[in-house]
DNA sequence: GTAGGGTTAG
């Protein structure tokens, strides 16, 4: 019985230096429990494979299922859960995969949890139609979906471009007795103002004034970043305020947010005050904090001060992302230095991003305006990817260079893509062709957009 | 031990 309880206030004080983020600590703790003859036992290891895997790495907390497994104890379902969460987090969905099918092999039966965890992986790989199974897995087993399944299905649809479904599924659920969650609430309304479905973002938003339920920072960021999303900037301001005034303190999300408005709309100096703030109340700058100070330094051409930021990420121990890249070029470009944007796009090129597309739609678009359209053109044709803003800068810069039968030729490539370009745009090259004496080219060009009005 | 908000381009 003392034993027993020894071995409980262990692992409550493993436990509270876990949390804080001091394993050094935690560690030192077993140790010191060891010599007082209490072992540590699977909640101990427990613990620290899930400290280890947020704080360090993946490859950290599989050494401690090492460690547990050579001191006799078995690993659990929550010891592979917290390695499959950890990969997840860290988008080693693979891994997440392995572990899952390591545990199995091992004779442990997944709960609810480690599905949970799989089809968020599922949806985090857009694999929507293996994320149905995992769903349908979990009803045919004799577990029950809980909360977070259902939060996990309606994140992942949103995320995946669905919000108009996960409204659809939130809708069936309640009725047939799902409460929702605040989570529930944040979800919805960020995917639906994504989307640009912001009646029903307001739609949801109302239920949640109205439920017992109270917004929290996540909502404030939510419905802030949409305003200034959608033009209002002085509304989103307003719930800034609103949110301190609720006793909400101010954290990296919103402060970024914020941050980023002001530099958008050239407010410079307000823009570099809230990363003041920000630093003043000694939040943890991370890479999306750099990223806006990048692209502020950026916007107001100071790029002697980029390349020194660009240090100070890596003496943070950061590493720079797609974003912090493809800003650098986009402002390389606003500088005039079309060289060497196109010298950082090579380079970016080569370390190996999941995506550069938005690098590459910088450049086209920045080629196009500093007068470089043949260039621009040639970009585009090595493009693996292209979305629709790819499309719609190219031929909204042709158009400008009253070249509107390359336009169109781009536009109609652009349309058998099954993707859209702006309509004004689209408008911008039927007149050009027209009035080029391009008749039977406008004419085909309408067929084919009036054809992909209806197949949408 | 799972799920939500912040950064880039038209």
């Amino acid at each position: 019985m003392v034993c027993k309880l020894s071995t409980r206030l262990m692992n409550i004080c493993v436990a509270s230096f876990c949390k804080v983020q001091q394993l050094e600590r935690a560690e030192a703790v077993i140790v010191d429990a060891i010599r007082l003859g209490t072992l540590p036992d699977v909640v101990t290891y427990n613990t620290l494979v899930a400290a280890y895997c947020r704080f360090v790495d993946l490859d950290a907390g599989y050494s401690i299922l090492n460690r547990m497994t050579e001191a006799g104890i078995y690993p659990n379902v929550i010891t592979y859960n917290s390695l499959i969460a950890g990969a997840s987090n860290r988008s080693l969905l693979s891994r997440c995969f392995e572990l899952f099918d390591e545990m199995i092999m091992l004779g442990i039966t997944p709960d609810v949890w480690s599905y949970n965890t799989l089809m968020h992986c599922f949806f985090k790989l857009k694999k929507l139609d293996e994320a149905d199974k995992v769903f349908d897995d979990i009803l045919m087993s004799k577990l029950s979906p809980c909360s977070t399944t259902f939060n996990t299905i309606f994140n992942g649809l949103c995320k995946n471009g669905h919000a108009n479904n996960a409204l659809k599924l939130y809708r069936y659920y309640k009725k047939n007795g799902f409460i929702p969650q605040l989570i529930t609430y944040n979800i919805l309304i960020d995917g639906l103002c994504k989307s640009g479905r912001l009646r029903a973002a307001r739609w949801v938003l109302k239920e949640l004034g109205e439920s017992n339920l109270e917004p929290n920072a996540s909502t404030y960021t939510t419905v802030m970043k949409y305003c200034f999303r959608s033009g209002q900037f002085e509304e989103g301001m307003e719930v800034f305020y609103e949110m301190k005034n609720k006793g909400y303190t101010y954290d990296a999300f919103s402060y970024c947010t914020v941050s980023s408005a002001f530099a958008k709309i050239g407010r410079l100096e307000e823009a570099h005050k809230c990363y003041e703030l920000m630093v003043e109340k000694g939040i943890e700058l991370d890479i999306v904090c750099y990223n806006i100070l990048v692209n502020m330094y950026c916007i107001g051409g100071r790029l002697e001060e980029v390349y020194n930021l660009l240090n100070e990420i890596e003496q943070a121990g950061l590493k720079c992302d797609e974003y912090t890249h493809t800003t650098l070029i986009d402002g390389l470009c606003r500088a005039g230095n079309i060289d060497g944007a196109l010298k950082h796009l090579r380079y970016m090129d080569t370390l190996g991003f999941d995506s550069n597309l938005v690098a590459y739609n910088c450049m086209v678009d920045r080629l196009c305006k500093a007068g470089y359209i043949n260039k621009a053109l040639k970009i585009f044709g090595t493009m693996d990817v292209r979305d629709c803003i790819t499309y719609t800068s190219l031929v909204h810069n042709l158009c400008k260079e009253r070249r509107f039968f390359t336009a169109s030729k781009v536009l109609l490539a652009c349309l058998n893509q099954g993707m859209k370009v702006f309509r004004p745009t689209q408008r911008v090259v039927l007149k050009g062709l027209r009035s080029s004496g391009l008749d039977s080219e406008a004419r085909k060009l309408q067929a084919k957009i009036r054809l992909a009005r209806i197949l949408q």
